[in-house]
DNA sequence: TCGTAATGCAGGCAAATACCTGCGCTTTAC
DNA sequence: GTAAAGCGCAGGTATTTGCCTGCATTACGA
């Protein structure tokens, strides 16, 4: 018996999410299913002003990182935004430097009231 | 007189941030800058296992995007964190997701009760 | 003052990214 | 049944990215 290798490097969760949003294409396609859900490939292809391969690549990033759902009717090709993910990511990784950033505020309060 | 057109596209702030969080290795700059503020070019590499100025390229995108302020102090450059454009960002884009997450929460919550 | 420490600047290179074109497959509509 | 709609898959290419090496510059300290 064989066991492949995985070569491959792991990209956490976390790591995809923000590579799929530092795309200004992605963000404005889940802008879009944010206005409306459960839009097919095609709709979503009209306002983006590249070929629908290309936006298929885009939707496939969005989708890997957890952000975008899929489900085909027919033959059509149904996207549904997940808020999930951007939620963690916002839990365990920006909440810290929130916290940061209101106590510099409260330390620059104090510091103006105690002049 | 000669006027040289500009032909770089404007990247607006939003996508600044956006690029600067999608690599990992500029999100640990971040986590250390958080642990510690202030710190020297020198102290920031020793953790990062590339060469110094690999480590300046990313602490140059990440003062691009306005996380990272820097002041020199003789021969030293220091670093300190700027939460205030994550802040932003989070206001401006991720809020709307996390509003449409708790809404299909609460749908969901609904659904079952109504079982 | 002279060596060294801390950083800046320029160029190069491989991999990743973001597009594209071309073609085939499945489903719908007439 | 046949044409068209909707989409998937396989390359191909130009740009961007992330890292490097080499060398220049500035400040500190003995």
């Amino acid at each position: 018996m064989q066991v492949k290798t995985c070569i491959m490097v792991r990209m956490d969760d976390a790591d995809l999410v923000f590579k799929a949003l530092a795309d200004p294409t992605r963000r404005h396609l889940l802008d879009r299913l944010s206005a409306r859900n459960g839009q097919t490939l095609g709709e979503l292809c009209k306002d983006l002003d590249m070929a629908r391969q290309s936006a298929t690549q885009h939707l496939g990033i969005l989708e890997a990182a957890n952000l975008v759902s899929t489900a085909k009717r027919g033959r059509e090709k149904l996207h549904f935004i997940n808020p999930v993910p951007l939620h963690d990511v916002y839990e365990r990784w920006v909440r810290k430097f929130e916290e940061q950033r209101l106590s510099l505020l409260h330390q620059l309060k104090t510091d103006l009231e105690g002049k």
